[in-house]
DNA sequence: TATGGTTGTCTATATCAATAGACATATTGA
DNA sequence: TCAATATGTCTATTGATATAGACAACCATA
């Protein structure tokens, strides 16, 4: 282990946040299996160098979330820690790659609205800017935990009909099976982070200072041509992305 | 645009850091690229919802980390803003990923230990837990700007004095070949983001609350025999990784 | 040179964040 | 049942955060 967490102080983040973040990331990576508990408020004053009643807001805060519930006179336990794991690959789909992680997984289309490709939308589907595309706003969850929001572009004349198509099935992959396209292949993913804004915080119920893994990905059918462009957020603390070359 | 971007109180995160980062990832964005300013403070101050004090304090903690320059009676420049773009493919170097997007690379040598490898790093190298493997600590820059703090382990036998063969070319790519490897290819890489914790703070020159991309790569021969693994640490608002499928 | 727009500085006040100490209450195990 | 170990609650104090208002200093330009 790496001795001592240490946090900062008069750095715009409250010390009770930083201290959460760093016990929530704990709990994720396994920290503290051997007990199904976290330390003693009192051991984690020491550890991180503050007041015990430093700790009592971040272990509340944690407790808010879900993934602690305390008990007096016995300590705090460790209700949830679960990082889904999405591999990256030609054939990625977000339904299959998760599917033996988590019992139940759903999908909800949150909008549907045919809209003119902007220059960033146009170049990835490799439309003229302004030509029309079908725009899928969708909330995508494992055993009822929200884990990614996904805004998707798709050439609206291939593939009109795909929101109605997309909420009967629930899936990409069978909504394009419905409008005539069998197979389909993952032709470039790019990943970075942010802070999660106000509106990815509702809906992935996250609480502020959040970090988001944002993946902008393009389909394509097997000739090479654009079928989907996608930007997925996803709550960094519960899942991580696999590249397997 | 989406508006106002909106802050939140209470949060354990200060107002005056939330508008920071909104506005490095705006500039990022290239959100304010027409006139190659930030808005003006009372703009700003309206558009948060927030008093114009707030807000100069946001830019204060930016022109701090050398994003932007105050020039009174003009108004705030915008002075740097980079996102690297890494692409994770089969043949995945550093230095050559990126070496058309600066004009200066560097790799500094932090730290060389021979080690016992622990479970993680003996599982990705298929060695036994134990097994010695050396450790190297590094850390990059592109134009002077550190990009990323990386600890990779090599099995200590077949790779005995890459920490000098890295000192002396500061690329791994050359260490190897000067140990005999002359190719070798990323075989898997797993990304998750996190906040910064204080080392990475100091070494990255990050503020806290940052957010960091953490690639754990590993890296095989041509015959699939591991020869390296590596949990790199970027910051994120620096940097994107690109997937090519 | 006068004006409007911008950043810089100062004072004052209210609320949040963090520390400190004391004690109550619940659980476990000797 | 008792002691040790936890979490829960309360009061008090200090420093950081945020708001509010006023005015100075500087820049561009009409």
């Amino acid at each position: 282990m790496a001795g001592l967490k240490q946090v900062q102080r008069q750095t715009g983040v409250a010390l009770w946040r930083q201290i959460a973040d760093r016990i929530r990331e704990a709990i994720g990576n396994g920290a503290y299996d051997g007990t199904g508990m976290v330390p003693p408020e009192t051991v984690l004053a020491l550890q991180f160098g503050v007041n015990r009643h430093t700790v009592r807001s971040a272990l509340a805060a944690l407790a808010q979330e879900g993934i602690v519930r305390a008990v007096q006179g016995r300590g705090t336990l460790i209700e949830r820690k679960e990082r889904l794991n999405f591999p990256i690959t030609r054939r990625t789909r977000f339904t299959a790659g998760i599917g033996d992680q988590a019992r139940e997984m759903r999908s909800l289309l949150l909008d549907e609205l045919t809209v003119e490709a902007n220059a960033e939308v146009a170049r990835w589907l490799r439309l003229k800017t302004g030509a029309k595309v079908i725009r899928l706003e969708t909330l995508r969850e494992a055993d009822k935990r929200p884990v990614s929001k996904a805004t998707s572009w798709f050439p609206a004349e291939r593939f009109a009909g795909i929101g109605e198509a997309y909420r009967k099935h629930q899936s990409i992959t069978k909504a394009f099976a419905e409008l005539g396209l069998a197979d389909y292949v993952r032709a470039t993913t790019e990943v970075t982070a942010a802070h999660a804004d106000t509106a990815d915080l509702a809906d992935l119920e996250l609480t502020p200072g959040a970090i988001l893994l944002i993946a902008k990905a393009m389909n394509t059918d097997l000739d090479g041509v654009p079928v989907q462009y996608s930007i997925s957020r996803f709550a960094a603390d519960r899942v991580q992305f696999t590249i397997e070359n």
